[in-house]
DNA sequence: TAAAATTAGTTGCAAATGAAACTATGTCAA
DNA sequence: TTGACATAGTTTCATTTGCAACTAATTTTA
């Protein structure tokens, strides 16, 4: 990836260039490949199903008869809370979920994929793993899991970076 | 990552169930990845420096004495036009970059660090190469070369997926 | 060479985003 | 109890984003 430490170039003369390459910048290239996939698999529900990428996302979640409140959904899918309130509305007006405030908790608002969301849903989950597959064609399983294990180290290690 | 197949649970009656999990999910997996690291790296030039995401990168890629216009920069940075722009206009403000008409086509706009500007390329460089080693801590120089070569196949895959 | 097509860069606009403030409800401590 | 704090979810607002349309300059074509 990147050399730790910070190389520099010196030149025919006495200065001292930074040798900084932003193609073989770590997070650069994480952006560019998260780009570049997100693309590929938001197609699918984006264009075809129109439905936004955090609306797919509380579908998915919400998945099969998951019953659960919308901060439920934020823990779950790392989306912000007006993210997901933003997606709940979407998904009420096109009937593909309802919503029954608690009467335990009458702050909380429990929600369930309607018989239209699931058939979404169901519809929905062979496609986009269809796309899934397509992006990782060619590597094997092994090669799947280090990446995997990889991504999460490094996820990890950013909790560290940020306190 | 994931299996290939599409996998089902079959429940204790007849239904069938998609059996989707986010958090198993690679471009899921990937986003939380990249958002991760990002705000890891971005909270140095951000609140420090005042400079955006497109404005660190614009900086980036104009380096040490590089001489190059806009579309350039979108070239190698994989913004868009309209992002790099308004970067330009930002670095100008500050007077951390001078534009110059290029005299043998007047379309063009040339762009150059000024001395302010090569001071902050020099004081960030080796700051935000500082954080990308911390966010990938612990990673041996072949699990690095691992990492690359895989994100680059799965970048490569997509070109296909998107025709 | 005049009209058409291309290229560089900017601006307008509409959608997505998320922090902060807000409403409503619930819990806890004195 | 009741006043202070906590939690669920929504709304407001300011910012970011990028497509599309635009201006300006250049090149190609007929």
């Amino acid at each position: 990836m990147n050399n730790p430490t910070v190389r520099k170039k010196r030149m025919s003369g006495s200065k001292v260039l930074n040798d900084f390459d932003l193609n073989h910048f770590f997070p650069y290239r994480l952006r560019v490949l998260d780009r570049a996939v997100s693309e590929a698999i938001s197609s699918v529900y984006t264009s075809r199903f129109g439905l936004s990428v955090s609306q797919w996302r509380t579908l998915a979640v919400l998945g099969d008869g998951g019953v659960m409140s919308a901060s439920e959904i934020v823990q779950k899918s790392s989306m912000d809370k007006v993210v997901v309130s933003r997606a709940i509305k979407g998904l009420q007006n096109r009937d593909f979920l309802k919503r029954k405030t608690d009467i335990n908790d009458r702050r909380r608002v429990v929600l369930k994929l309607t018989a239209k969301g699931k058939r979404m849903f169901d519809n929905l989950v062979p496609l986009v793993k269809q796309l899934e597959e397509e992006c990782l064609r060619g590597l094997t399983r092994a090669e799947r899991a280090t990446l995997d294990s990889l991504m999460e180290r490094i996820r990890a290690n950013t909790d560290v970076v940020l306190q």
